[in-house]
DNA sequence: ATCACCGAAAGTGTCGACATAAATTTGATT
DNA sequence: AATCAAATTTATGTCGACACTTTCGGTGAT
């Protein structure tokens, strides 16, 4: 149907020529995490191919890629379900995020151009107004949240890093938010915590910064820990597997 | 022509029907990581689905997976290539495994099993014992260091890091090592810190097994740090693009 | 002689169809 | 009536073929 545009890109889709396969990937993976296709839901190939007009080859690709993002799991001769999420993947994602958001911010002290700091400033202050504006609501500043991340993932000039967070890791944190209807009632905290890591990275101060984006995924853990713990949804000391 | 082995499976390779294009992903990937395809070289498939005897199908898929796995990159109209590696990439690598293998050995401190732990200390023992007879080769200290990540990764019990690391990232570093013949003159001094850490883990200390594996990742990354160095491969502060 | 343009060849992207394995339903038996 | 077995049906895995894009070689003009 509505084969649509393309998402502005961190580092995949090449830029001349969005592939089919590449649009549909992107496609398929909005529907997921923002949960039109419900988790444990079977991926029909024949149902999407018609859907969408296509053949099923280029749609294969795309399912193929949606594994490797970890967002659909599939069996041999069985076909591809959405990954159901637990709370315990929820923690190791945080987990993950912990550590590697904590180089990220080290690099990004180090790397980011002044200009970029400049725009990270800006942004954080549009943040600041917008909340201001509409105080309680906090799914802008969710939104928001993953944009100031976003730009110090990409402030790392770490490739990698970069492919790793942005690509894979917050597609999933974002569907995990979807799912369980995570809502942060920390946005007050996190502004300060995001100010205050900007100032270290402004000062070049790489150590600093490391713990003090750490300290700030962390916080953002222990509260989702919080939020389940009292939805009932896992004992105080969850295993983690 | 010789559809091969099963690589002995970490969280890949569904166990009870190994599929064709799984197959082949990890034929290839064997032979692109041992530098029997070289790097840059292009990636035909008309030539390989000869090769193999099948068709371009399964092919595809595989050559998917390598992608995702960041072994070959793909332009849209043109094939894939092989990844060329370079010296600030491999950097990057082991910023990404001491975080990411910190995290591991704070997790493995404090859910692996006595059971475990036991096995550790013997491949532990079982290595010093190889290290003592031939003493001179490192070649085999590296496969057993590998090992050794392999095991503290497993025994952290999170999927997502076991995924992370078993499945990509070690495929990488191994690539990298064929490639720029990277020798590890440190074995004795790798041991004494292989030991430490099972010692963190045994009395349960994460905070301190995180510390050590965390200073024993950044040893070996100085230590390549040097190594290009002399080879002339970087300048002594490279960026970190 | 160098550069631009054009044509041919090779390779990737996509398609429709067949073979095979799993899930489901139907039928027969206890 | 319940259970097991077999057949049907669906969907996945694989294949061969066609269309389009890119690349390379050749030809002509400046």
């Amino acid at each position: 149907m509505h084969i649509l545009s393309t998402t502005f890109a961190t580092t995949e889709s090449t830029s001349p020529t969005p592939t089919l396969p590449e649009r549909l990937f992107a496609e398929i993976r909005r529907a997921i995490v923002e949960g039109e296709i419900p988790a444990g839901s079977k991926i029909s190939e024949p149902d999407l191919a018609s859907r969408f007009g296509i053949s099923r080859a280029p749609l294969r690709e795309a399912i193929g890629r949606l594994e490797a993002a970890n967002l659909v799991q599939r069996r041999p001769n069985y076909g591809a379900r959405v990954v159901s999420l637990s709370a315990p993947g929820l923690l190791e994602l945080y987990d993950m995020r912990e550590v590697m958001e904590g180089l990220a911010a080290r690099r990004a002290a180090e790397a980011m151009s002044e200009d970029e700091i400049a725009s990270l400033r800006a942004l954080l202050d549009e943040h600041e107004q917008a909340a201001g504006l509409r105080d309680g609501i906090a799914y802008v500043q969710q939104e928001g949240d993953l944009d100031f991340h976003y730009r110090i993932v990409q402030g790392s000039h770490s490739p990698r890093l970069v492919k790793t967070l942005c690509d894979d890791l917050y597609h999933l944190v974002r569907m995990y938010r979807f799912q369980l209807g995570m809502t942060s009632p920390r946005a007050r905290h996190a502004f300060c915590e995001h100010r205050h890591l900007v100032d270290a990275i402004e000062q070049r101060d790489a150590e600093l910064a490391e713990l003090l984006m750490r300290r700030h995924i962390r916080a953002a853990r222990t509260s989702i820990e919080r939020q389940l713990a009292a939805a009932g949804n896992i004992p105080p000391t969850g295993d983690a597997s």
